[in-house]
DNA sequence: AGCGGGACCTGTGGGC
DNA sequence: TGCCCACAGGTCCCGC
């Protein structure tokens, strides 16, 4: 369940392994994979990939053209790998066999897209896996950014915003929680990193948002902050199937203090961590510790 | 406006 | 042991 600590380090793995590398073929094994406002996939032939950033839950992919300029401007590969999705380099040939391409690994039962890269002689190969395909790729001009609801109407970053930005914010009738989700409020947060911080910040996550006290939302801003902080600096929480581009685990799962312990103590108080359902989705927390 | 619920998916795990 | 069903959750969409 790839949140803003996973994405960030999956776009710090997967950058040197694509920086520099020219698409020579694309080959979409799934169409279920494709954003409905795409261009077509096979545009990427040709192109260089230059860059990988996040922004939010998003893994953006920067294209170039090869060569001299001579119109179109930048492109971006924009992935989101919502539950399951991976992104996943194979097989760097460089001594070449005797083709001189290397053999291309096999998809497994999963694997929506191969994108074949090349470097000069080199050839790698790389996968877009995805168990429950719910990830979508959306190759895209700004101009179709710009007409993408979802990327419009994207909250900031919550690791630039300041206290007094996340409190003018953080506003409404519903749940702190929910707010929280809402990528329109502030982009990156998902249900892990909902759980952790309101636990961290003591703050119960049925509350309504303009229930909160000003010091409440600066607690819940520093923890949060913190939170996604520790959590990038440990390469993310692999609760189930999370891979970095290097096929690696993260480790953050070591550190959650409630988002998955439902039923355990409280690592706080000791008493019994509750589950409930806020927002829509299984929330843990402590009734005694979070107010 | 905001919430609940369903849809999209498939692998996992708990209960019987 | 084996089967079935609930559950996991990011986002969109519909209805209340």
């Amino acid at each position: 369940m790839p949140e803003l600590p996973e994405v960030e380090t999956v776009a710090r793995t997967l950058a040197p392994h694509v920086t520099g590398w020219r698409v020579e073929a694309v080959d979409v094994r799934d169409r279920r994979c494709l954003h409905p406002l795409t261009l077509p996939l096979e545009t990427l032939a040709g192109l260089t990939f230059a860059d990988v950033r996040r922004r939010g839950k998003l893994l953006l992919l920067e294209v170039r053209r090869d060569g001299e300029g001579g119109g179109g401007g930048p492109m971006v590969l924009a992935v989101h790998l919502r539950m399951t999705g991976a992104l996943l380099p194979h097989g760097v040939e460089t001594s070449g066999t005797a083709d001189g391409h290397g053999l291309a690994p096999s998809p497994g039962p999963h694997t929506r897209c191969v994108l074949t890269l090349a470097r000069g002689k080199e050839r790698q190969w790389l996968f877009f896996d995805d168990i429950r395909t719910f990830g979508k790729m959306l190759l895209a001009t700004p101009d179709i950014l710009q007409r993408w609801d979802f990327w419009r109407e994207l909250g900031p970053e919550p690791l630039d915003i300041g206290a007094d930005e996340l409190a003018r914010r953080l506003r409404g009738k519903r749940a702190i929680k929910a707010v929280l989700l809402d990528q329109t409020i502030i982009a990156g947060i998902g249900n892990i990193y909902a759980d952790e911080s309101l636990f961290a910040a003591g703050i119960a996550p049925q509350r309504k948002a303009d229930s909160l006290k000003p010091e409440e939302v600066a607690r819940l801003h520093k923890e949060l902050q913190a939170v996604l902080q520790q959590a990038i600096e440990q390469c993310g929480t692999s609760f189930r199937n999370y891979r970095d581009a290097n096929g690696n685990a993260g480790a953050f799962q070591n550190q959650l203090l409630v988002y998955g312990q439902g039923g355990k103590p409280c690592p706080r108080c000791g008493r019994k961590l509750s589950k409930a359902t806020v927002a829509g989705r299984g929330t843990v927390f402590c009734r005694h510790c979070q107010a």
